[in-house]
DNA sequence: TGGGTACATTTTGCATACAAGAAATTTACA
DNA sequence: TGTAAATTTCTTGTATGCAAAATGTACCCA
């Protein structure tokens, strides 16, 4: 197997989480992770500790890594900030948007094919990465840094609470909001956001079943790179 | 000395980085801050880890650690994702603001006596950390944690791009911040706070003295806890 | 049968050992 | 004396070893 440093575990754990191959609150074994790819122990010590300051997993001294398991208010504390976040960024649209556009139109196509084929994992992924890919073409890379971590905490969340929101309804979302960009209607285009996000997090049943004690073992093999 | 996690490593050297006792380009050797922190480099290489993640160092492989230098261009991303979300957090602002308010004018107080008795190291670590306070205050957790970052990474800029914006001049935007947020005009603190980033952002001379390539070695013993 | 104690097993926390690459220094030679 | 090759030293990258804590299991006794 191709060389594998902390950093590309830390990768692949994260898209394995977007992914819902990882539910949140599952345990994340060291050694587990260790004969998984491959390598030491102290590699993947190193990569958790990433993930743990970039806030995807938790650890219990002496007990365990766990994936993070967003309480309610942490939800609606990710929630408000990704509103914040991408109002802002909506806000300060410019006019020479026909790249952005057009790689934005790119991406929804994606979404569109995987929709009709592909699995739950990958059409989380790509619902996901359309904030993070607007963020990142629209100029702000640290912002979409931070929706990268945001937006998986969001999708987490929606898999905790069962959210039923469906993946059409977002990905036209989406849609709309490029054609609101594409007219310069940047007012609308921020108001069609914050209104898509609204949803999303209402999908979140609000009184949710008290999240199962996650007895889900078996760290599933499925940490391979993400298949697109 | 009591029990060193590599959470608490990162954190000092966070502060050391914020009270620029760490310059931006500075290399951080794995063994002398583990004798610094009289543990394994193991230790230090997870913090060092985390730190990499928030984006506070840099690694080049085989070759070491640093601290980051942000590139002008990075300065501005950095400046330009503040004002999303700061101007996004007071546009947000409600009404009982009593306590908020309260704090931040507590900060204000400290921010003063720092001005009037020490070190540039703590003026800088205080004129930042009122930014993070006012996130945190009000209730933007999330955002608190990102703009402890980004604040960290503009006062690194404003260091390395040799910054003269005064601290009395900052100080004095804090607490016409907090004024308009009494008077209940959260517009009036959005366009202060706007114009407060803007001036810290013009202080820096847009043409640097090429970033001297850190021959700074040395690596002060000053990684102590910050003492305020 | 139920409960508690002792023992075994597993897992994390941390240090250390060792290999490999980069930089610094010395040596060799023109 | 200056430059290039060779060697030494330093530093990072990774694995492994060991101790301590937590968990699971067997056993004993009432």
């Amino acid at each position: 197997m191709t060389a594998v440093s902390p950093t590309t575990i830390a990768e692949r754990v994260v898209e394995a989480i977007l992914a819902q191959k990882l539910s949140p609150g599952e345990r994340l074994g060291e050694q587990a992770l260790a004969d998984n790819f491959s390598v030491s122990r102290t590699l993947v010590r190193e990569a958790l500790m990433q993930l743990q300051a970039r806030g995807f997993v938790q650890v219990q001294p002496r007990r365990g890594w766990y994936v993070v398991q967003p309480s309610a208010e942490e939800a609606r504390d990710a929630f408000a900030a990704r509103r914040i976040i991408e109002a802002g960024i909506l806000e300060t649209a410019g006019r020479p948007m026909q790249q952005v556009i057009r790689q934005l139109r790119l991406h929804i196509d994606e979404e569109q094919r995987a929709i009709q084929g592909a699995d739950a994992a990958t059409r989380a992924f790509l619902l996901a990465d359309f904030h993070v890919c607007l963020a990142e073409n629209m100029g702000h890379r640290l912002l979409a840094d931070t929706l990268r971590d945001l937006t998986a905490r969001t999708t987490l969340a929606a898999t905790l609470y069962q959210s039923d929101h469906s993946a059409e309804q977002s990905c036209a979302d989406h849609a709309s909001i490029v054609e609101a960009l594409e007219r310069g209607d940047a007012e609308q285009a921020r108001a069609l956001m914050l209104a898509h996000i609204g949803n999303v997090e209402e999908a979140l049943e609000t009184t949710p079943p008290p999240p199962e004690t996650a007895p889900g073992e078996r760290l599933r093999a499925t940490l391979s790179p993400v298949q697109r």
